[in-house]
DNA sequence: AGAAGGACCAGTGGTCCGTA
DNA sequence: AGAAGGACCAGTGGTCCGTA
């Protein structure tokens, strides 16, 4: 592998918090009843959707690092119950807005890091894609939950899916558009706005991109090497519908009254 | 769509088998402990697990035929709690082995019905796929559960999910090499045998096309657009593999103790 | 407040086994 | 016995929300 400086980087004086341990007591169940596939896509239905509440847990403790420990097998140890009381598990630093080549200081990690953990998942996928044509099973080709256990247990704890899913798109618009990427960074940077912000904003660069290829985003996607392998994030799927219908409108309010020709849904419009 | 006059022939006379009900209140869950994916493939693991089993139903009732009924949404009517008392679902007529054109007689069905059922299934994949992009959700690029679903509420009762998988890899062959698929039925017809022995017959003429390709049986499927839409079969899979691993200690001992080249894993041995 | 990630949940792939 | 398919289950994709 590729390993990089930065890796060293995001290891140097992690945040703390208290161990949480699950009782899976709980049972999931409840397949019965409503809600068909369709209406997921639609509308903001299922998110009024009530969601149990998750009863806080006792603070306890296990060791951290369960790094190699020379398993030979590949079976997942997911024994939580280790031992002594009072450690605390690290979680990564926050991330901040940095200009390309920038290095966070104090308690943060920078952008460079974040796009670094993307190759880094790569690896693994490549590792776990090697490994199942090995032995004749099937092969993944998006880096999907096997991948992210493999990662964690390989030692790379600090990867984890939720951050993953959580900047797909930032990290697509670094594949798609570096030098787009670097101008927005630079300008979030110099107004000193927080990471959620310039996250925010890399939506509308991507949305561009799908337009100028005829809206279709997985297209964009499957077209570049190192973006093939990551779920089209939803919200961005939706962003780019959204702007396709606009422009859709836009275009049949010029024509007015006049009888579509059919060609209004893939015509191009301005694209930002 | 090219709905096709086999599809007549399948509705006369079905066998008929008194409809079921099934009661929601057992809660799955049980996510707790062991298990790791990668023994998932291995060996014979996992088919030594206890599966619950189902206690015998109630005989109830539900009117069929519940095809379009004019619903404009997508959503699943999965509401089973149809009306009247008495009535019965029909079953598939079972297959037989028929040669090619030939219709089967008596409440039976034929292959060219069996093979013409995977070409309904990509047509709905198809439809499913144009509802997809239209309303710019992700697109299914295999036949799914979902597709299934919206076979079952077009009115395509006689489509499921474990038929279809059951003789993949039949179609499979019937695909990629029909004069093979063809012979393969009319010696199995004339020696009388049944369904089942024929089904099993279909695997070895498709690992032998394996192996012409590297025993890569997923570019196989891929490589032909009607086969892309289907996962490949655990069990084609696993024979693959099997075979490739026969052929590469086959071919390890032919250079006895000489030191590997390297080459072996994908030497060509003969591919029967 | 802004952010990281454990853990949840609906719907999936896969196929067993109760059914006839 | 041979076969069709309802229904189950482990593990998935997706992301909420309790946490700090």
């Amino acid at each position: 592998g590729t390993h990089h400086a930065l890796d060293a980087l995001s290891q140097e004086g992690l945040s703390e918090e208290p161990v949480q341990q699950q009782d899976h007591t709980d049972a999931a169940g409840n397949n019965g009843g409503g809600g068909g596939y369709w209406e997921a896509g639609q509308a903001k239905i299922k998110k009024q959707q009530q969601r149990r509440r998750k009863k806080p847990m006792v603070a306890s403790a296990e060791t951290d690092d369960d790094g190699n420990e020379g398993e030979d097998d590949d079976g997942m140890d997911n024994g939580n119950g280790g031992g002594g009381l009072g450690m605390e598990r690290q979680r990564e630093h926050p991330f901040i807005v940095t200009e390309p080549g920038e290095v966070a200081r104090g308690k943060k990690n920078g952008l460079d890091y974040l796009f670094h953990l993307y190759e880094q998942c790569r690896e693994f996928l490549l590792q776990v894609q090697t490994i199942a044509k090995d032995r004749g099973e099937k092969c993944p080709t998006k880096v999907t939950n096997q991948v992210f256990r493999y990662a964690k247990k390989s030692g790379a704890s600090y990867i984890n899916k939720p951050k993953m899913r959580h900047y797909v798109h930032c990290y697509a618009l670094h594949c798609l558009d570096e030098d787009a990427s670097n101008a927005l960074r630079r300008a979030f940077k110099e107004r000193g706005e927080n990471v959620g912000s310039w996250r925010q904003a890399c939506y509308k660069p991507l949305v561009n991109i799908a337009c100028r290829h005829g809206w279709d985003i997985d297209a964009v996607f499957n077209a570049h090497p190192r973006l093939t392998i990551w779920y089209v994030p939803t919200k961005l799927r939706q962003l780019c519908h959204l702007e396709r219908n606009n422009a859709v409108a836009a275009a049949a309010a010029l024509v007015g009254g006049i009888s579509c020709t059919g060609s209004s849904a893939s015509g191009r419009g301005g694209c930002g």
